[in-house]
DNA sequence: CAAACAACCTTTTTT
DNA sequence: AGGTTGTTTG
């Protein structure tokens, strides 16, 4: 047995009452670096110190990495393995639940995953059917916010017509067409045995309300379940909580209901103000001494939310007093904000700060494209985190394609996919070929399918052996990734200039198989948490680099200096989010989650001129929510 | 019915 | 600046 913790030592009060609760609901309501993963890692260390099996501790979060990174900190702080604890987010669990009792729901356990971008694909498909011989062009949806709307609904558990009424008022004439698309895409999921992220965590929610068996034996399984950023859970999410906990009700959900900033994943913070009404007896604990940042820092983020009308009313304080206030540019524009920045990065080095201590954070991953062309210039090497993700790239999907029609044939669209990238073929040809193939178990039987064209029927030929020997070869998945990726290699070639860039892409998409040993696991982990780009890859802790993130890929991280840049009207808020009373609060938030990120120091940059394509250059205001903040928080500086 | 070309428009955020 | 959508041509 590993030796004991001090617990007392290492936690504050609140803490510690948090970690050393026995049994039954507990909220904990945790300011921004107020030691919320150190309460939940303690908590688990804490837990199997009480003699609590490891296989039955649950530990839902916001993504696998997060996951991992807790046990692995509570397994050196008790010394103990812990890989028996069941780590991951909401969607991966409903995954592992769903495999294994889908037959109970009548579902096929063999489903694929579906990411954001097969759906957007499907639903254009739909479209595209839905009204023979025209598209209703204008004023109709595109798919994606057709599949934005449609996630809400199901997220939400509200019809399509409350959706739009919400958000959408101007489609409200088209309820009828996109409910008839919603038919489709159910009916085109079923028959193709496919799952989006929602139907995981919706059918993982009525397997848990119509089978009393697995109910039953998951609630049993798993007694003390532990969820972290329970602000951004949806409806569903709670549900399936409450459900997941019947037995017993062992449940310590974390979070902060003002670094709510998924709303346009359905995830409400108001979930986590009625916590206590789902499991009543809940013990509040409230976390607000912030181990984080200097008191200046604080100053101005508890200003920022102050006016915020969220829930849980909370003034964070902290004793480390002494700090820089934080600093403001108001630069001419876009340029010379990305010299600010390349300046003070310049810096911190002399100053010995090292790169990978800061960060540059903004709203858009578009709002750092100039930045990124000025530190390459200056040849300051960073990463960056959000934006463009590298499984979404046409090369990437195309490869992908490949793969998924070897794991399972009935998928039509990958089929659709593979043949369009073959000359001569478009829309028709790959949807005739795509529905033959797709029924078929045995590839050799469709070699007849095409006749006309000699040359056509070559490529076909091609593509059919390789994917069945492929398919069948034994080797490594490594391996069969750089089957397909040799095939597609002319086709990438022809359709790209920067084919040397993609090939390279592609053969990093081969090392990242070498983990796996079933395709299908790979393909659906890929769905479920695709990695952030091809660079991070090689990234891996030593490589001193700068970071530069979305706001929102920056949750629960925290650098030495935070430098953001754009805090300006028509980027943060967001334009979109104008007139919309509750997206102007998540704005607010995410201003909020982006300055507590900051340890020692902070630093505001609000370019005065947007070069703007339509009016050319266009003079911005300070982003309101600063324009808001008390004068003395600051110190604007010349640039 | 597919390819080549032109206009266009988009652009939050992500499991 | 990129992909997407629409139009024309072969």
């Amino acid at each position: 047995m590993s030796q004991k913790v001090d617990f007392r030592k290492h936690l504050n009060q609140k803490q510690l009452e948090a970690v050393s609760r026995s049994d039954g609901p507990v909220l904990v309501v945790a300011g921004a670096g107020s030691g919320k993963t150190r309460t939940i890692v303690y908590r688990v260390a804490w837990l199997v110190q009480q003699g609590v099996d490891p296989s039955s501790i649950l530990l839902m979060t916001f993504t696998r990495k997060a996951a991992q990174e807790m046990l692995s900190r509570a397994s050196q702080l008790i010394e103990t393995e812990l890989f028996d604890v069941a780590g991951g987010t909401f969607h991966s669990t409903a995954n592992l639940a769903l495999r294994r009792y889908a037959h109970y729901l009548g579902i096929q356990s063999s489903y694929s995953i579906m990411d954001q971008s097969d759906i957007v694909d499907a639903i254009e498909f739909i479209r595209k059917n839905i009204v023979p011989g025209g598209n209703q062009g204008k004023g109709f949806p595109r798919p994606r916010t057709i599949a934005e709307i449609l996630s809400r609904a199901a997220g939400t558990d509200t019809g399509i017509e409350q959706v739009l009424k919400e958000r959408h008022p101007h489609f409200l004439e088209f309820i009828p067409q996109i409910e008839q698309i919603r038919e489709m895409f159910m009916d085109h999921k079923r028959t193709n045995h496919l799952m989006d992220y929602d139907d995981l965590l919706l059918n993982f929610k009525i397997l848990l309300e119509t089978s009393e068996i697995a109910r039953s034996e998951l609630s049993l399984r798993w007694k003390y379940i532990l969820v972290d950023e329970y602000q951004d859970t949806n409806t569903l999410q709670a549900k399936i909580i409450r459900r997941l906990a019947c037995e017993h009700d062992n449940v310590m959900a974390v979070g902060d209901d003002s670094q709510s900033i998924y709303s346009f994943r359905g995830a409400d913070f108001r979930n986590i103000m009625e916590f206590p009404t789902l499991f009543p007896g809940t013990q509040v604990i409230r976390l607000e001494q912030n181990y984080r940042s200097t008191a200046p820092i604080l100053h101005l983020t508890n200003s920022i939310i102050a006016r915020a009308t969220t829930g849980y009313p909370k003034r964070l304080f902290t004793e480390k007093k002494t700090g820089q206030l934080p600093m403001a540019f108001r630069p001419w524009g876009e340029r010379e904000q990305s010299q600010i920045v390349t300046r003070l990065v310049q810096d911190s080095l002399r100053q010995g700060i090292g790169l990978s201590e800061m960060a540059v954070l903004f709203r858009a991953g578009f709002h750092s494209f100039d930045l990124e062309a000025e530190l390459t210039r200056n040849g300051i090497p960073f990463t960056k985190y959000g934006g463009f993700k590298f499984m979404e790239s046409q090369h990437i999907k195309d490869v992908l394609a490949h793969l998924r029609v070897m794991n399972n044939h009935r998928d039509r669209l990958s089929w659709m996919r593979i043949l369009a990238i073959l000359p001569g073929v478009g829309l028709k040809t790959a949807s005739k070929l795509a529905h033959t193939l797709s029924e078929t178990h045995d590839l050799t039987q469709c070699k007849d399918l095409v006749t006309h064209s000699k040359k056509f029927k070559t490529h076909f030929d091609h593509l059919l052996n390789t994917i069945w020997n492929t398919k069948i070869m034994a080797g490594t998945i490594a391996k069969k990734v750089e089957e397909i990726n040799s095939y597609y290699y002319p086709f990438l070639q022809e359709r790209y200039d920067n084919y040397p860039k993609r090939m390279r892409d592609l053969d990093q998409l081969a090392n990242l198989t070498v983990p796996y040993k079933s395709l299908t696991r790979f393909l659906n982990e890929m769905a479920l948490e695709p990695p952030d780009d091809s660079a991070s890859s090689e990234r891996r802790s030593q490589d001193d680099k700068l970071v530069l993130s979305t706001i929102h890929s920056a949750k629960g991280l925290e650098w030495h200096t935070v430098c953001l840049i754009w805090v300006t009207e028509g980027r943060i808020p967001s334009p979109q989010a104008e007139g919309m009373d509750d997206d102007l609060e998540e704005e607010r938030r995410l201003l909020y989650v982006a300055t507590t990120r900051a340890r020692e120091r902070l630093i505001i940059i609000a370019p005065r001129i947007s070069f703007d394509r339509r009016y050319g250059s266009v003079e911005i205001p300070l982003s309101r929510f600063i324009e808001d903040v008390p004068h003395g928080c600051i110190r604007w500086c010349n640039t």
